[in-house]
DNA sequence: TCCAAACATACGAACGATCGTTCGTTCGCG
DNA sequence: CGCGAACGAACGATCGTTCGTATGTTTGGA
C-alpha cells in the first residue's frame, strides 16, 4: 500500500537511486546492530518495501556487505597509492596519510563502521581479498614509518606494528569524537599527527 | 551416550567446573563470530552436551554474554581503582595503568574481544549498567592526563579524548599483537608509554 | 546402616518465532 | 509489448527456549 504509491509517481526517475538508498539504510543498520542481527525484512521496512523487493535491487544479503566493505577498501588503497607517488619528505606524508585517512573516515562514519567491524562476516572468496586489501593499506603505513626510520626522522621500532596501531586509533576516533567540520577535520590531523609525533610529554620533559 | 558417561564417573567435582567450562566455550564461540551469530545449539555442540542442557547451567543466552562482559569489567575497574589509590607520580601511575591494563588485555584475550565488541547485545538494565562502567573506566584515565596536565608533566590538551584514545589502542592491540610471555607484556608496556609519552620523531627531532 | 525423598544434570521432542530466500504474479512506464 | 520493480504466499532451515522425563548423586530420618 506504501510501497505502491511511491513507484507509481516515481518510477524510472529515482529507480537507480533507490538501489543506493538501500544501501544506505543497509549500512546504518549494519553499522547500529551488526551485520547478523540485522534482518532483510527490518532493512525492507525501512527502506519503505516488502523484504522480496530487495531482491530486486541486492542478489543476498552478503551482497550489501561486500559492497560496502570493498566500496570502502577500495577508497583506502586508492588514496593511499596516490599519497605514496607524492613526492614529500617522509613526515609530511605521514601527516597527508592520516590527513587523507580521516577525511574518509568521516565522510561515511556508518560504512566505515561496518568496514571495520564487520567485515568477518563475509564469506570464503571474498574474504580473502579483502583481508589482502587490507594488509595492502597497512603495508601503506609501515612503509612510512620503515622509510622515516632510515631517514632518521623516527626513532627506531617496529614499522608493522606503528602502522597498525595508528591506524587502529584513528579508526576507532570515529566513535568518540563529533561530527567535525572540514576545519576541525584538520585540526583532528594535527592532533593526531602531534600525538604521534611527539607524544603527551610536555616539551620541557622531553628525555632520552 | 556421551553425556552419560562423564558425569557417571566424575559427578560431583566437575559439576561445578562444567558451568565454567561452558562459559569458556561461549566466550571462544562469541569471539570468534560474534554473539548474534553463535547459536546454541553450535555452543552445545562444542561442550558436549545437547542444547537444552545449557539451561541446567545458564538461564538464557543473553546470560552467558552477561557474565563474560561484566566479569572483565569489574576486573578493569577495580584495577583502576587500586592504581588510582597508590601514592606515586602522575606519569607512575600512567605507566601502572598501561601495564595493568595490558596484563588483563592478555590474560584473557578472547573474553577481552567479546567485552570490547558484543555489549552492545547486552540489553536494557544491563546495558545501561555497563556503559557506565565503561565511563568510569575511561574517567579514570582521562583523570591521570588531567592530572599530569596541571602538574606540567604533560601538554595541554583534551584528557577525555586522550584516554579513550589511549585506551582504544590498547584494546585494539590484542588483535594485532601475538601472545606475549609476561617480559614481552613488559615490553609493550614501555613500548606503549613511550610511544603515548614521547611520539615516533627521532630526539634530534623534537621541536615546538 | 539402609531406604526414600530431594536434587542436579542430562536427554529427545517439540514449541512458536524468525531467518534468508524463491516463486508466481501484477502493474505501470517506456 | 516487454521489462523493471513491487507484492503476498510460502518454502525449508534454524533460532532460543520449554517441557516432561530418565538417571545418577546427595542427603536426612528411621
Amino acid at each position: 500500500m506504501k510501497g505502491d504509491l511511491l513507484p507509481a509517481t516515481q518510477a524510472t526517475a529515482p529507480t537507480g537511486s533507490r538501489r543506493a538508498l538501500i544501501a544506505g539504510f543497509a549500512t546504518e543498520l549494519f553499522h547500529r546492530k551488526g551485520y547478523a542481527a540485522t534482518s532483510m525484512r527490518e532493512l525492507a521496512s525501512v527502506s519503505g518495501i516488502e523484504a522480496p523487493s530487495l531482491y530486486n535491487h541486492f542478489s543476498s544479503k552478503e551482497t550489501l556487505l561486500h559492497e560496502i566493505c570493498f566500496g570502502m577498501a577500495d577508497a583506502f588503497v586508492s588514496t593511499a597509492q596516490r599519497i605514496a607517488a607524492m613526492d614529500l619528505p617522509v613526515e609530511d606524508r605521514l601527516a597527508r596519510a592520516i590527513e587523507e585517512h580521516l577525511r574518509l573516515l568521516f565522510s561515511d562514519r556508518e560504512a566505515v563502521g561496518v568496514f571495520v567491524n564487520e567485515w568477518r562476516h563475509l564469506s570464503e572468496p571474498s574474504l580473502q581479498t579483502f583481508k589482502s586489501l587490507r594488509s595492502d593499506y597497512e603495508q601503506f603505513f609501515a612503509g612510512l614509518f620503515q622509510e622515516g626510520m632510515q631517514k632518521g626522522v623516527f626513532r627506531q621500532g617496529d614499522p608493522l606494528w606503528l602502522g597498525r596501531q595508528l591506524l587502529l586509533l584513528m579508526n576507532g576516533s570515529v566513535h568518540s569524537t563529533a561530527r567535525p567540520d572540514s576545519e576541525a577535520l584538520a585540526d583532528l590531523g594535527r592532533r593526531f599527527y602531534s600525538l604521534w609525533m611527539h607524544g603527551v610529554a610536555s616539551p620541557t620533559n622531553q628525555p632520552d
